[in-house]
DNA sequence: ATGTCCTCTCTTAGAGGA
């Protein structure tokens, strides 16, 4: 079973890219994030034709979380994080495929760093930490992936010490990433490739790809029933230089 | 500070977010 995630930047505006790695990856499952189009809007025909079940959240503007299936029945749990029914934002959405329960998240940015917007990305993470432990404790095989918006250790980041005061890497976001993964989860390309250069983000900025001046911040999380299934994981590194590409590339994991 | 790309609007230029 593979399980993918990519933060298209623009469901719509990303189509033609989404459709093309679709057919070419052949994920069984597809998490999106930044769907950036309002519920209605979502181009669930387009998906049906490429042969995908689809659940999403959709927002005006901005975020957005999708989950696509090829041939397993999705069923959604919830379409929120639990914690606070005052956070609008569509960030969250979660379903059971195939007897695995999959979350698919888009964590917020948080920059400018410090200030409210880095406070509500903390915060984010906390709801996130209380739901993940109660998700541990039903003790049943559990995904947690998308778009953490956090490098997790220096060899995540092309140039560390530039990145030392950004909310994507700042000591309290590595803190609280690390204070998740301590709470029993495996992070799956962490897993299999401990050590080597791996990059799911690369900026539009200053040739950014070209130069691979790369971040690691979309990732999966597997609850401990899973770790023995994992096959392989890996990162559609290509799909970035495609025309009109995201600034993230598809990252992907193989189940047994 | 800047670079680029996406979406939306008091729209064809500028703002906001990343």
């Amino acid at each position: 079973m593979k399980i993918a995630t990519y933060n298209v930047n623009g469901v719509n505006g990303r189509l033609p890219v989404l459709l093309h790695w679709l057919a070419e990856s052949k994920p069984d499952v597809a998490c999106l994030q930044e769907l950036k189009a309002p519920e209605e809007k979502f181009p669930l025909q387009a998906i049906n034709d490429a042969g995908y079940h689809a659940i999403w959240h959709g927002q005006k503007s901005w975020n957005g979380v999708a989950i696509l299936s090829r041939s397993k029945h999705i069923q959604e749990v919830r379409r929120a994080l639990p914690g606070d029914p005052e956070d609008l934002h569509s960030r969250y959405i979660e379903a059971i495929v195939d007897n695995i329960l999959i979350g698919c998240l888009y964590l917020p940015n948080g920059n400018p760093a410090p200030g409210p917007k880095f406070d509500y990305k903390l915060g984010w993470f906390k709801r996130l930490q209380e739901h993940a432990a109660k998700l541990l404790a039903e003790d049943v095989p559990v995904v947690l992936t998308g778009d953490y918006n956090v490098m997790p250790t220096e060899i995540d980041v092309y140039k560390p010490e530039r990145w030392v005061d950004d909310a994507l890497f700042r000591p309290e976001t590595r803190a609280a990433y690390k204070k998740l993964v301590d709470q029993g989860w495996t992070d799956a390309i962490r897993k299999l490739h401990p050590t080597e250069t791996i990059y799911t983000f690369w900026d539009y900025f200053r040739n950014a790809y070209g130069r691979n001046a790369g971040l690691r911040i979309d990732h999966f999380l597997l609850s401990p029933h899973l770790v023995p299934r994992l096959k392989k994981a890996g990162v559609d590194k290509e799909v970035r230089g495609w025309e009109k590409s995201s600034d993230h590339a598809p990252v992907w994991i193989e189940l047994k």
